[in-house]
DNA sequence: CGACCTTTTGATATTTATCAAGTAGCGTGG
DNA sequence: CCACGCTACTTGATAAATATCAAAAGGTCG
């Protein structure tokens, strides 16, 4: 469905995201499809941009997901987001010049590349997309301050279960969740990296979810069979994702 | 020395915060000092702006400390953040209209209210001060990040010994270090908050590094005694904090 | 068919939380 | 100026959650 429709407009996710964001005119919408744009294609586990380069380019994400990641003092590596299509991963860079965290592809995935300055002029010219982005930004913080919260003071279960929402409803959010079920490609390591937790930890608290009946997986598919159960086990409320942009 | 020559301009901590993000123009700075303010003052332990609110003004942080902070489905608090003298924070509310997470007072605070409708016309009349504000919402994202990886993948010494070294320097990056000591409100249950520790644990890691003198504590005011030593037990590296606009 | 990742399981070790008191500091009112 | 009461800090003992180590079992892809 979505595939067919963006046929030739690689940037419908961008779009179908900001207006999500807010009310998108006719003109500002054109000028973020006329954008010219470098296709790229990368495999897995593929380091787009690492910690302490400069990029020159924003990428906009089309297929596939990725992450943002920081290794510490010990080589213990925190997952700080992931990735759905349409999301900018890396747009802080158009104003902090310097990267404080690397970016990761956990599957195949598609891009789209713009040159900085052609962001610069296009949030200029038309500030309303600048506002979006900038809202874009501030959503971003509040999903920092979440996991934090899962983090430094959920338990494991509890976690896991939080992510697996989040996750179900922003997948849902750009039409790639259909019913109950979501596009699953994460590792268990992942989660681990994610969540603060180790990889057994990780495997007995999904074996356990999935023992329950809350949540089953197969084929790279994760179907939420118990979702007000997932809900209330992950002590999860939608409002930290500002997926209404009247709030 | 700063509270002589703010005498009358409230907002002097703020535009040397601006100052710091990045050049601003007489004609964007004059703006700023014109802004039309309601100044207040609130005790230490007081909620300024709760979870769920819709605040129609703006805040800007003069003298105390302040923190943004969730609660979790258990009753436990997750101290998002700390702000200093020149924050905005909650900034966020004049694009994101309900709050997901409160603002507390750690210390008596003075802050200027500005009305959201006047911010925003003060954006819009001056984008470069538009994209320096987009810009600290940005660093805001960048100590998130940083603070989940503490929070997630260190150990409780690194953590406390971390968050101290970040807050010194942002402290001396407001003028309010005076050589290696700064003002230091916190209890420990705040840090504990903040770290995703309890009190109790925070208390052994502070005696311990008092003990290894690397820091000492008198009378609410915090100096590191060795800060090569604590920059290395706390894993730190500033670049995170993004102080030099150029980067 | 193998090589390589990922998942799974069991056993054990560590870190950190919790519980329970006791102590010290500090502000307030007599 | 001192006593009182509150809060924050400190300490010890024990418990719980989670990490680590080691190894086997399953999948996947060339």
């Amino acid at each position: 469905m979505a595939a067919a429709d963006d046929n030739g407009r690689p940037l419908a996710p961008l779009l179908r995201k900001l207006i999500a964001l807010g009310p998108v005119s006719q003109a500002d919408a054109a000028a973020v499809e006329s954008l010219p744009l470098t296709l790229r294609e990368y495999p897995p586990g593929q380091e787009i941009v690492r910690e302490r380069d400069r990029p020159t380019q924003g990428c906009i994400l089309l297929s596939g997901m990725c992450c943002r990641f920081k290794i510490v003092g010990d080589g213990a590596r925190q997952i700080n987001s992931f990735h759905v299509p349409g999301d900018m991963p890396d747009l802080q860079s158009l104003l902090l010049h310097q990267m404080d965290h690397g970016l990761l592809t956990l599957t195949r995935v598609r891009l789209a590349l713009v040159p900085h300055p052609t962001l610069m002029q296009l949030v200029e010219n038309h500030p309303r997309l600048g506002f979006l982005l900038w809202r874009d930004t501030l959503i971003d913080g509040s999903l920092f301050r979440e996991w934090m919260c899962s983090i430094g003071r959920r338990t494991a279960r509890v976690r896991v279960a939080h992510l697996l929402c989040e996750l179900f409803l922003r997948y849902r959010n750009v039409g790639l969740a259909e019913d109950m079920t979501m596009p699953f490609h994460l590792t268990q390591t992942h989660l681990g990296d994610a969540l603060g937790l180790s990889v057994v930890h990780v495997n007995r608290v999904m074996k356990s979810l999935r023992r329950d009946g809350v949540i089953g997986i197969a084929s790279r598919r994760l179907t939420i069979l118990d979702r007000p159960g997932l809900a209330r086990i992950g002590d999860f409320d939608d409002a930290y994702l500002h997926l209404t942009p009247g709030s």
